[in-house]
DNA sequence: TCTGGGGTCCTAGGACCC
DNA sequence: TCTGGGGTCCTAGGACCC
C-alpha cells in the first residue's frame, strides 16, 4: 500500500513572524495583504477572537488595537527564506518530495513498509520545530485527499503530536464521519452549497453516494475527490515544473489617473514576469495587461480593460516583455478612469532552451546582447536587493517636483513589516 | 482615506474543417 | 415537405486551490 504524507505549516505567515518574536507565542497575530489592505492570515489565536479571512484591516484596526492582537505587513521575503528552509528539512526525510505551495509538501512514503509512519510524523515535525521554529502538521494516508484530512485532525487536536495516520479503512471511515464536507480538499463553496442543500453535510456523506451520480452533478473533479475519500489513490503527483502562465499584478494605495504613472507600474510588473520567467529557463509568447478601476467606488465611473499582444519570437528578455506590456497598456488605456488595479500575464510559456526563431524577426545579435544585459541585472539584483537596476521606463519622477524617484517597492504601503532577518545584513539579529 | 495575489484544471459552445 | 454528421481546436468562464 502506497502511503501519502502532506506537511503544511501551521499559520504559515503569522508563524514565520513568531520565528523572530517568541514573545508572541501564544498571543494572536495577523498578517495583512499588499497596502495593508486585509487580514491574508492569522494564528491560531486570532482565528479563535473570530477574525475572518480577507477582512478589511481598516474595519479591523480598532478591534486588534483593543485585543493586543500583533499586525504585520507581509513580508515575503521573510516567509520565502524561512518556508525554503523547512522544504529542504522535510526533502531530507523524505523518498519521494513535491512542493505543492509555499507552505505545503506532499511526500511519497514508497519503500517505508518497516517504518513506525506515524512516529517518523512526529519525529519530522519536531524537528522543524526545533530546527527553524515552525510549527508543522502531517497527514498520512493512502491518497492525498485523505492525507489533507489527516492532517487537519492532525492540527486540531494536540493529543495528536502534530501527525495523524489514516491506515485502516475504520479510521478512514470514522475521520470522514467526523469531517465536515465543506472542508474537504476539492470542495469549494458552490459545491458545497450544492451538498449542503441536499443534506449532505460530512464527508463520509458524500463518499456513500453512487459514483454515477457523483459524476453526473459534480463532473470528473468531483468523481476524483469522491474516489480519493473512498480510498482510491487517482491526483496525479505532478512534477512540480514549469509554471504554465505567470502573473504579476497589484492594488495601488491610492487611485492613477494618469498614464505615465500607470506605465510605470505595468513596466515593473512586466519586468518582474521577464525575471519570474528567467528563473525558471522559460520564456513566453504571450503577453497580457488588465487594468481596473476600484470596484469599491460605485460613485465612480468603471472600468476593466484586457488585451493581449504576442511576441515575433517567444522571449525571456525584460526590454522585449515590458515593449510589449506597454504596447498592450497604450490599447486598453482610457483617459477619465482612476485605476486601482493593474497587472502584467505571460502565457503560453515553453522552454527557453528549444526556442524557435521567426524568420521575420530574426537578429541574434540583437537578443544575444539583451539576454547578456539580463544576465548581468539579475546578478546584481541578487546580490545588491531587487531594482537596484531597472529600465527607465520603470522609474516615475513624480510631476510638481515630488522629490524622489518612486520605485517599485515603495509604491505599496507596508507600515507593519518586520525585518529581514534572515536575508538582508542590515537586519540580521544583534545581541546585546 | 483604507477592500490581496497567484495559480490550475475542466467544460461548454463556437469556429472551422472534411 | 425537404436542409448531414463528425471531428478538432480555441476561448471564456467557472470552480477550485493556497
Amino acid at each position: 500500500m502506497r502511503y501519502y504524507a502532506i506537511c503544511d505549516c501551521d499559520s504559515c505567515y503569522a508563524s514565520c513572524e513568531r520565528v523572530f518574536r517568541p514573545d508572541l507565542v501564544g498571543k494572536p497575530v495577523v498578517v495583512l495583504s499588499n497596502n495593508d489592505g486585509c487580514v491574508v492570515a492569522r494564528s491560531k489565536e486570532a482565528k479563535q477572537l473570530g477574525i475572518p479571512m480577507g477582512m478589511p484591516f481598516y474595519q479591523m484596526r480598532e478591534r486588534f488595537a483593543n485585543a493586543d492582537v500583533a499586525v504585520f505587513s507581509s513580508n515575503y521575503e521573510l516567509y520565502a527564506d524561512i518556508t525554503r528552509r523547512v522544504m529542504d528539512i522535510i526533502r531530507d526525510a523524505s523518498p519521494e518530495f513535491y512542493r505543492y505551495s509555499i507552505d505545503e509538501a506532499f511526500c511519497v512514503l514508497d519503500g517505508m513498509e518497516n517504518f513506525d509512519l506515524k512516529e517518523w510524523g512526529e519525529q519530522l515535525s519536531r524537528r522543524i520545530l526545533k530546527w527553524v521554529g515552525m510549527p508543522v502538521s502531517i497527514g498520512i494516508a493512502p491518497t492525498k485527499t485523505l492525507a489533507k484530512c489527516a492532517d487537519r485532525f492532525a492540527k486540531n487536536y494536540p493529543g495528536y503530536r502534530h501527525c495523524c495516520v489514516i491506515d485502516t479503512d475504520e479510521k478512514r471511515k470514522k475521520a470522514l464521519q467526523l469531517f465536515p464536507v465543506k472542508e474537504v480538499w476539492g470542495i469549494g463553496r458552490r459545491h458545497r452549497e450544492h451538498l449542503e442543500g441536499l443534506g449532505i453535510m460530512t464527508a463520509y456523506d458524500f463518499s456513500m453516494k453512487p459514483r454515477l451520480w457523483v459524476k453526473k452533478e459534480f463532473h470528473v473533479t468531483g468523481e476524483r475527490t469522491w474516489l480519493e475519500l473512498n480510498g482510491t489513490d487517482c491526483i496525479p503527483t505532478e512534477e512540480m515544473g514549469s509554471k504554465k502562465s505567470i502573473c504579476t499584478s497589484r492594488s495601488f494605495p491610492g487611485m492613477i489617473g494618469d498614464f505615465t504613472e500607470l506605465s510605470t507600474q505595468v513596466s515593473n510588473y512586466a519586468a518582474r514576469c521577464a525575471e519570474k520567467l528567467r528563473k525558471q529557463h522559460s520564456v513566453c509568447h504571450l503577453v497580457m495587461v488588465f487594468i481596473d478601476t476600484n470596484h469599491f467606488r460605485t460613485d465612480l465611473p468603471q472600468y476593466e480593460g484586457f488585451t493581449t499582444a504576442t511576441l515575433l519570437t517567444p522571449d525571456n528578455a525584460t526590454q522585449s516583455i515590458v515593449h510589449a506590456a506597454l504596447h498592450c497598456l497604450k490599447a486598453v488605456f482610457r483617459k477619465g478612469f482612476l485605476y486601482k488595479r493593474a497587472g502584467v500575464i505571460v502565457g503560453d510559456i515553453s522552454d527557453a532552451a528549444h526556442v524557435q526563431t521567426n524568420f521575420i524577426d530574426f537578429d541574434a545579435g540583437r537578443y544575444d546582447k539583451l539576454h547578456r544585459l539580463d544576465k548581468v541585472i539579475d546578478k546584481l539584483n541578487k546580490l545588491e536587493g531587487s531594482e537596484t537596476v531597472v529600465l527607465a521606463s520603470q522609474q516615475y519622477t513624480a510631476p510638481q517636483g515630488k522629490g524622489k524617484a518612486a520605485h517599485f517597492s515603495d509604491a505599496i504601503k507596508h507600515d507593519y513589516r518586520s525585518p529581514n532577518y534572515t536575508t538582508r545584513w542590515q537586519d540580521i539579529i544583534v545581541c546585546k
